[in-house]
DNA sequence: CGCCAATCTTGCCAGCGGCAAGTTAGCACG
DNA sequence: CGTGCTAACTTGCCGCTGGCAAGATTGGCG
């Protein structure tokens, strides 16, 4: 064994992501996590300096992996949506980070670079699809979302997050990612652009 | 200062729906609210057996609300989706806990009575809005909800906890109870009916 | 070869949740 | 009345956690 684990820093990300995953924000013990990659409890403080800084690296990458989805996810409402779902129930642990205040210091920069990617990411499809419906946004509008675009925000950030309560499954409604997903698409259908 | 605390139940019912709200379920210790009530730190333990207890009882409390409001809101979809926004916003403490699997005693009795009552409200509404659609719905969905129904509880559940979350205040989207129920008419006025 | 900075460790502290055992108070019944 | 029973609460302990201070190890660079 190393004195130097040597990557310790994304191994701790990996191993907290699953571990928020399974067990939730709360239920995770940094001591737990170091155990399990053989270093000492005081280890990851040097890399994050704190557990809240773990929790925040934790969500910024969150925020990384999501730009990049919903980039590659293109202009279409329904891709992007369907894409939002995905990368929740893809990352789960990620995702019971992202929009938990409390947990996380706001302060941080790489947070909030990766933040306002993901914003921008958000902004950039409701614009895009604004004009292929030939809809004049308001010039306020740089960074707010027009009421239509909320909406499917909004939608797919529930379904994402009921599908992770289990609140979906508990109701019978599917509970694999691809029954999941496929729910999203046919819900997110009725959708009435504007 | 009484040996017997007389309601100690509810305060402390009402004391953790405070602090969860304002620091989230894992930032409240049952030793605080303890103090804060004047009473030691086992005092909770008699009436609620466990911390998981308290935060069971809590949600339970919040169903019960929720399931409350709903039925005032009658059959229309988008007061009860304001209605439900509406709910989150007032009682943010037990709609922080109630969507957490992992922070409850899934076996509880009186959760699971609570959860199916708010359900109920749920399903209902969304058949009251099918047959005055005219809609048949398919004779399965005991408990399911149609696509359109799906979407309008993810669109106000999502609404909800990004408005919780700060992310709509962040992108100038209103902060107020009164300017996100707004928000939420507005938005949920693009819901297509089907 | 020697030094330095990054990385990791040892050892401590207070606070938390949980349990066992004891104490007090209201109440029902004689 | 008072006697006993039970619910409500307390005292005292344990292991675990997060956080800090101080020290040890290592790789790399001059």
């Amino acid at each position: 064994m190393a004195y130097h684990h040597g990557n310790l820093r994304e191994d701790l990300l990996a191993a907290a992501a699953k571990a928020v995953a399974e067990r939730g924000p709360s239920g995770v013990s940094l001591r737990e996590l170091a155990r399990e990659l053989g270093v000492t409890h005081t280890a990851p403080r040097h890399h994050f300096g704190d557990k809240r800084g773990v929790i925040t690296a934790l969500a910024a990458q969150g925020y990384r992996l999501l730009a990049g989805r919903l980039a590659a996810a293109g202009d279409d409402f329904l891709e992007a949506g369907a894409a939002y779902v995905r990368f929740a129930l893809d990352h789960p642990g990620h995702f019971a980070v992202m929009f938990r205040p409390e947990l996380v210091d706001a302060d941080d920069p790489e947070l909030a670079a990766a933040r306002t990617r993901a914003r921008q990411a958000l902004v950039a499809g409701a614009a895009a699809q604004a004009r292929g419906a030939g809809t004049v946004l308001p010039p306020t509008a740089g960074a707010t979302l027009p009421p239509y675009a909320l909406l499917a925000w909004s939608a797919a950030h529930g379904l994402a997050s009921l599908a992770l309560a289990g609140a979906l499954g508990a109701m019978g409604m599917g509970t694999t990612k691809d029954e999941l997903t496929a729910l999203a698409r046919a819900s997110l259908q009725h959708l009435r652009p504007a």
